[in-house]
DNA sequence: TTGAAAGCGATACCAA
DNA sequence: TTGGTATCGCTTTCAA
């Protein structure tokens, strides 16, 4: 009621009382009706036990009479608080990412956290355009998918002052907290794999992702340091899905590869491509070995000559958002480089 | 620089200059660095053409030297436009839900929103707190997915008087505007489509999902009508998937159905019962032919035995965020109920 | 345990 | 075309 000198705002000459759009309750009507200040309603919203407990019953009552709903950009702007998180993932059409999110999102809602998402993977928009959408909206935290950032992007990540977490690959110079494992570790592992099961001929089937591509290299350089000449390489556009597992295990065949192992970097590429070695009557694993990455679990029985490179995306998702959560309260991390590493699932039944 | 009688606030006595955390670069400091009012800065970013071209050059400069990230939330709450549209679906693990949100939200990027997604088939969370968690951030508009809310959702969400957009269902008393297609009509046309091709013997396969049940319900009446007798029923639980098409199948063989037309709610379903049939030997579609529902594109030239009740998705999800849009911008609707329709596609080829 | 007043960072209204 | 001032609805700080 201080100064309403010259209420410049209000449609109706009855200032304080009247609304501007007529609608939304706010606190202020609540506490009207509950006979207390609007901070003692605030409190009896967010700190209910620092409230006597009959103020609290009369409060509770207002709000329900009222049907008041919180207003959190106010809220939010005042307390510098959202209790949002933004995850950015490349593509939520990729059920890799989609359930990822899941696992993610499950303690941070516990937690009182909502999630908001953004897809980084529309060329139409630059990362930047998307971080800096992000940043406007003042989340309490950000995921980010990957550890390669535009120098543009890590700039602002860093000037928000924001508890970041990187996923889905490690770097031991992440902007904050990373939880993920080693593209690097996985690729030369396969290798390995396909080397002590004895096959002379090996093929990739990779799609054009930053990281398929990565573990491709990686594979590809372990080969050749442990003497394997019959190589085969073959990529894909994403999204991957069956039909181009199909057509790469084609294209690989056609060039010249005979048999040996198939390195997929999906296992959706690997399914694309057992059904593609059965269309040609090729036994698999006998005559053709697949293997994929990321263990899609629905694929699990239907598909058992498939081996898989299994990532424990509950345990990834969960511990990231945990490392966010204490992040944000302000707790120490053990370290900031969380490896949760990988397990090749070997699949030699029909 | 008016009363700042007690500068309750600021850490540093220097009021107005000093930052209260320290960090986020405001609306203010840009002005003063490019010599200009608080307000033409907004202007500049917000209605560039309303601004003179060497002050906005000067206002622009000023902004990217001190890398300034506008705020949202206080935009929103002086403005009452969040400029964040929520899109209500029951879960992303289902990669039909997953697309949807993506031709959905491509439309409503390119008018400059955001999307904010919250899942409703948590049970642990009600679709109430739910609702009100994402009434709290005001978003400009919201989309649900189905035509079933509780009394009190529908209540929350009226009195938020914000645009509406029901998707995924048919009803012609929408909360405000619904796009979507007859479930009731979908179940009829399929047990027509099953008379029409002469099949004796008809079975349903359906996830234990509202709607799935309900066109189920409407084919099963339907073919009562039309005096069909030979029907066995199945249930799976969701989230389908192959293999519970699989089981799905087995068991409805089990049960002593030997061959006729499968209708399953999902291609998901129709492509596990197909492998199962596969594996039982028997000819899809001469000895039992199987009917999916959503056209799943990746399954179309993989299984080509299956024939589908097509929903046109991308177009579906583009209406729903056009007339999201334009509620918004409170333009007229022809009509407040939307009819996407569906299409059977039959497949015939081995 | 409760309250008064001053912000949080932007935009709307009116005036210049 | 630009600016002053009040306000959006809430939380923080400080005081009672």
């Amino acid at each position: 009621m201080a100064h309403t000198e010259r209420g410049k705002r209000q449609p109706t000459p009855d200032a304080k009382t009247a609304r501007r759009g007529g609608d939304s309750v706010t606190l202020e009507d609540v506490a009207r009706l509950a006979g207390v200040s609007t901070i003692t309603v605030s409190r009896a919203l967010n700190y209910p036990d620092k409230v006597a407990s009959k103020t609290l019953e009369k409060v509770n009552r207002a709000i329900s009479q009222t049907g008041y709903v919180p207003n959190l950009l106010a809220g939010g702007l005042a307390s510098r608080r959202t209790r949002l998180i933004t995850a950015i993932v490349p593509s939520l059409a990729n059920m890799v990412y989609a359930e990822t999110i899941q696992y993610f999102s499950k303690p941070l809602r516990d937690a009182g956290y909502q999630v908001l998402l953004g897809e980084s993977g529309y060329p139409e928009a630059s990362e930047q355009t998307l971080v800096s959408a992000i940043l406007s909206r003042r989340p309490d935290g950000i995921l980010l998918t990957g550890v390669n950032h535009s120098a543009d992007c890590r700039r602002l990540l860093l000037a928000a002052r924001i508890p970041l977490v990187e996923t889905w690959d490690l770097t031991p110079t992440p902007l904050d907290v990373v939880v993920g494992f080693s593209h690097e570790r996985l690729g030369a592992a396969v290798a390995d794999f396909a080397v002590r099961k004895g096959y002379r001929q090996v093929a990739t089937l990779s799609a054009s992702d930053r990281r398929a591509k990565f573990r491709e290299a990686a594979l590809l350089g372990r080969l050749a340091e442990l003497g394997i000449q019959e190589i085969s390489c073959a990529e894909v556009p994403v999204p991957t899905d069956l039909r181009r597992g199909r057509s790469g295990l084609a294209r690989l065949l056609d060039q010249g590869f005979t048999g040996g192992l198939v390195c997929c970097s999906s296992d959706t590429l690997a399914q694309g491509a057992l059904i593609e070695a059965r269309a040609r009557g090729l036994h698999v694993p006998q005559e053709l070995a697949i293997i994929g990455f990321g263990d899609q679990s629905f694929a699990a029985d239907l598909y058992p000559a498939l081996s898989t490179v299994r990532i424990d995306r509950p345990r990834m998702g969960e511990l990231a958002a945990n490392a966010l959560i204490a992040r944000i309260d302000g707790r120490p991390l053990d370290s900031p480089v969380i490896d949760v590493g990988f397990t090749i699932i070997e699949r030699e039944t029909t």
